[in-house]
DNA sequence: GTGCATGCAAAATTTTTGCAAGTTG
DNA sequence: CAACTTGCAAAAATTTTGCATGCAC
């Protein structure tokens, strides 16, 4: 399969733009790491390689041009500093787990929850092109320091029903 | 059922804290209108409607206080301005279908996708508080009005210059 | 009264842009 | 050489905070 780089500079070509130095830096910085960055976290990790001078300005803009390809995704969840970027290439359809406590991302990939979503959207009518499925909870690292409470503390609702809290 | 407002004072009694003319405007504001606004956006309706003034900050405190307490989803997706906001309806789980044509928004409930998720998150020890589903797409109508193209560009061809959304 | 809440404006953050200089084909 | 690019710094946009005043209990 092509790599990414080479389909970065498909898409700038088609673009009439080019794969520079620091195109090409960004695009494999956010695709070394698998954590979801800001643009300012990616900016430092280039600047500690340091061994090419990255500006600002060049991650935002690289960012942009990254987002329009589809190779990286934008998303911002709650209350954040700013954007975080994830790379998409390689991952095709995954969806997230974000640990409430230590902020680790579990990515995971179900064909019964693809199966399921389609199922409901027919039934509706809907035709699905995208979706953005997240689940917020606690790791199983962090339950097992017991950094979370018991089962009981989780409902401090009213009249809570079995189920549990759920954002629409 | 309750009334958003008495739960949202609930809340706030909880913490201390008072349902104040301003905190009551800006819920009421935001469970009036089905789009997913921003801070900004959410200020000027405020501003619009007059009869009370409201200030940046009180929109941005009180955003926080509704996020807190899982009143409003704050989510930014993609190059937007800013974060968006958008109630959650209560405490009932749904999830949404949102037509990027015409921006209808679906809700819709599936125990088989509840199920699904459930069972991935239990795979993986993760014990999950909350989530979100948001599938994008074109709903019945806008299909049957032929604002959609047919075709269902499903491949990631490296040569292809689409424009396909993509998302995690 | 006491303490929470508000508005304002200033400060802090995050992102975009203008421009001169550097690169690439 | 004629674009396209970059870095820098200034500008713009977004969000938070300090503080004096105003309100609710």
């Amino acid at each position: 399969m092509k790599s990414f780089l080479s389909r970065f500079e498909m898409f700038l070509h088609g673009k009439g733009l080019r794969l520079t130095a620091q195109r090409a830096e960004v695009l494999r910085c956010i695709y070394r790491t698998h954590r979801h960055v800001t643009a300012e976290e990616l900016f430092e990790m280039l600047r500690r390689k340091g061994d090419r001078s990255i500006s600002r300005a060049t991650v935002y803009r690289t960012l942009s041009l990254l987002e329009e390809g589809g190779f990286v995704d934008a998303l911002s969840v709650g209350r954040d500093q700013g954007l975080r970027y994830e790379h998409t290439l390689g991952h095709e359809h995954h969806d997230h787990m974000v640990c409430q406590e230590c902020g680790k991302i579990l990515e995971f990939h179900s064909e019964a929850i693809e199966a399921a979503q389609d199922a409901v959207a027919a039934e509706h009518g809907f035709k699905v092109t995208s979706h953005r499925l997240n689940m917020f909870g606690h790791c199983a690292d962090c339950q097992a320091a017991g950094k979370v409470p018991k089962d009981a503390d989780e409902s401090t609702d009213e009249s809570s029903t079995s189920s549990h809290e759920h954002a629409g």
